[in-house]
DNA sequence: AAGATAAGTGAGCGATTGCTCATTTTAAAA
DNA sequence: TTTTAAAATGAGCAATCGCTCACTTATCTT
């Protein structure tokens, strides 16, 4: 027998993250990533049953992992707006950190791969979120609402917020920061809307 | 001379915007939308320079409707709140409308051509935002803040609620479902959020 | 050391990609 | 009617696509 090299299917994923996020989901193709990470291409297909296996399997690991970030220090009994804070908190500092790993994500998630990845993460999601939101709504913090449009309220709004900062787009005359400062009151925004 | 036929180059825009929507950008490709056109593959570069210059050519013109179709009825000295509802009825509208259109713009929006395309946008957006979103301030309805925070907060939240309509997607365990109740009660909840 | 088994490879398959060019078609101008 | 010039075409180019296969390499068990 011989055993896998864990540093090619890093290799591999890491490149295609690269690649994904840098070029674009319309220029990833399997010739390329197998170039760029140094393998063969046959090697991709030891670990991934075709290139929609490769490209769904990488983004729910990157979304689990994104998750887990966002739920660091969190528990579901907090406070609704201490509870919101943090999670904000933990997901700008993954997407500053890992901007390339955010990009891919973003990418997959506005393409036709998102139902596939989606499946995972939202269950991911909603297992944590379940309790903390219905926690919320008892003690009377905030209104009942569908999931989907407490998520909308929540965080879209910094999810927007990180791709400007990101991106570099701007809708000003001069290139929008993000920073700590703007984070905070976006979020007081944001928790003003949600609470009683 | 030969005039061009405008039947033509709405085929070739119309199919493109539906196979984008449809197919996914990274499945999108000029001989595919050729024979879904019923033309030429070389007619298509009597239009456009090449297949960048016609997905962000159209995604600018789509961009130009959608912006046109949120400002109808708008008028930059209504009232914070009524301006800002106007715009969410008119953009709703016009994505469950055109939601070829929308999920066509969605995706070029999150791809490496956004860079090209945006720049025009933006400038349209800017130039109608402008006086409307500063006479609220010097009103003292709400506070001054970044064009960007202003743009997550008061127009991201709906963004993301159109597209788990359109899309299907659902956190819940029921298939998510957009109406104008649902509309209203998240737009009091952001309104609330971003009026002193 | 020999045998077994899975990892890993490079060449290259058929299909498709973005795009071009020699040619034909069309309709206004002369 | 003839000329003219742009619109439109279909065949097809070089390059690349996703993917496979016959084969070599590495590492375990016997």
């Amino acid at each position: 027998m011989r055993y896998r090299d864990e540093n090619k299917i890093q290799a591999i994923r890491e490149c295609a993250i690269e690649m994904v996020a840098k070029d674009g989901l319309e220029n990833f193709g399997i010739n390329r990533l197998a170039k760029a990470a140094g393998v063969s291409p046959a090697t991709i297909y030891i670990y991934y049953k075709d290139k929609e296996d490769l490209l769904t399997s990488i983004s729910i690991e990157e979304g689990i992992k994104m998750t887990q970030a966002t739920l660091k220090d969190f528990d579901p009994k907090m406070s609704f707006k201490e509870g919101l804070w943090v999670q904000w908190k933990n997901r700008a500092a993954f997407a500053l950190d890992n901007h390339l790993s955010a990009n891919f994500f973003e990418q997959l998630r506005n393409s036709t791969y998102k139902d596939k990845m989606m499946e995972t993460i939202t269950h991911e999601f909603r297992r944590a979120m379940g309790d903390y939101v219905h926690n919320a709504v008892t003690r009377g913090e905030i209104d009942e609402m569908p999931l989907e449009v407490y998520w909308s309220v929540a965080f879209a709004p910094l999810y927007s917020l990180i791709k400007f900062h990101n991106e570099g787009q701007s809708l000003g005359g001069r290139k929008f920061k993000f920073s700590e400062k703007i984070m905070k009151e976006t979020f007081d925004c944001v928790v003003k809307g949600l609470m009683k």
